[in-house]
RNA sequence: AGGGCAAUAGCUCAACUGGCAGAGCAUCGGUCUCCAAAACCGAAGGUUGGGGGUUCAAGUCCCUCUUGCCCUG
């Protein structure tokens, strides 16, 4: 059994793995968390990913939290390769891996049959370096030599995609499949379950998390890692808030707008984040203020008290869920 | 009170001497197999502050009103 926890950031999914965690240990069963965030990953980002503390962790064991320093970079390949570890290794020991995260690619990436194509950083190096000089439409003109499927589902406008499918194209000798796989489980007894929220209050839940996080510090949170090569950071530079505070110490916005920015950011990301889910009908989704949250979420994960398994529920429409409130 | 300047999309602003009202951001929708909190694509959005006039034609010129800013008292 495996539990996934997804849905917008700010929707609540941390703090209900934890409960849900605690709920299993009054059943006898043990479960920990497995961070499915891209930006979590970071050593240092606490204030701006909403990190969870160790207070708020309550001893629950989390793993692939603070694993990598900022300079480094993240990708999904990595991750893939942690997480399935990771759980794995709760597997073995008879314990419920509660998989949470707000990165649908890298969530896909651990329950699905995705399999990434190597990388070699100087060839990818090189493509990256053609891309400045001679810009995306030109590399994809390329591309549509090589590979004309891959092509036509690139838009001529997306060097990075474009990069890559060059990068697999010459490295393999094989077509880049450009498509996602199947909406299928690699692994028996998954169940993903989703956080609805309906976006005004999302809305106001993003603007009201940053400015509690511009009060609890975040700008010399930035700062701070901002010494420590944030910048130099491929992944953790980009991350929402850290990218416009990073704007903000280089003078070229005003701290106002960093954080006026960061709300945006955040709203857009949460839209993306809602289109990505929403297209998995594999998702129990639950309302993310439903006053029984927890035992909800505890029912659909399929474990009863005698540790059997149990029909979930069928998923409530997302609209109709999101109209409530 | 007098003089000057401004008013155009939700916001910030374009539109040469009168000649089809546009862009960035926001909004909405979409794409996604190694930077994914990334990268990218598309759509909608307007009685040009109100009213009148000149003209084949007015965001643009004239009159007037309203609102805001600046200068002088």
């Amino acid at each position: 059994m495996t539990v996934v926890l997804v849905g917008a950031t700010a929707a609540g999914k941390s703090s209900l793995a934890v409960a849900l965690a605690m709920r299993y240990a009054a059943a006898g069963q043990r479960s920990e968390v497995i961070n499915a965030d891209s930006m979590l990953l970071y050593r240092g980002m606490d204030i701006g990913t909403a990190k969870p503390s160790l207070a708020e962790r309550r001893g629950v064991p989390h793993h692939l939290i603070d694993v990598l320093d900022v300079t480094q970079t993240s990708t999904v390949a990595d991750f893939q390769r942690l997480a399935r570890n990771a759980i794995s290794d709760c597997l073995v020991r008879n314990v419920v891996p509660i998989v949470v995260g707000g990165s649908a690619l890298y969530v896909r990436a651990i329950v699905d049959d995705f399999e990434f194509p190597g990388t070699d950083p100087a060839l990818r190096a090189e493509l990256e370096a053609e891309l400045e000089r001679v810009g995306s439409q030109s590399l994809h003109h390329r591309l549509e030599s090589i590979d004309p499927v891959a092509a036509a589902t690139i838009e001529p406008g997306n060097g990075r995609r474009i990069v890559r499918a060059l990068e697999v194209g010459m490295l393999t000798g094989r077509p880049y499949s450009a498509t996602l796989p199947a909406h299928s489980y690699r692994l028996p007894g998954v169940v993903q379950i989703g956080l609805a929220i309906d976006r005004a209050e999302l809305d106001r839940r993003v603007a009201a998390r940053v400015r509690a996080m511009w009060q609890a510090g975040f700008v010399d949170e930035v700062r701070r890692l901002d010494r420590a090569g944030l910048r130099r950071g491929r992944t953790a530079s980009r991350a929402l808030g850290y990218r416009q505070v990073l704007d903000f110490l280089a003078d070229s916005i005003s701290e106002a707008e960093a954080e006026d920015q960061t709300i945006l950011a955040t709203r857009r990301f949460a839209r993306r984040q809602d289109n990505w889910f929403r297209k998995d009908p594999r998702i129990h989704w639950l309302p993310w203020n439903e006053p029984e949250l927890v035992d909800s979420a505890y029912a659909v994960a399929g474990l009863d008290g005698n540790g059997a398994m149990e029909r979930a529920e069928p998923s409530q429409r997302r609209d109709e869920s999101a109209v409530e409130d």
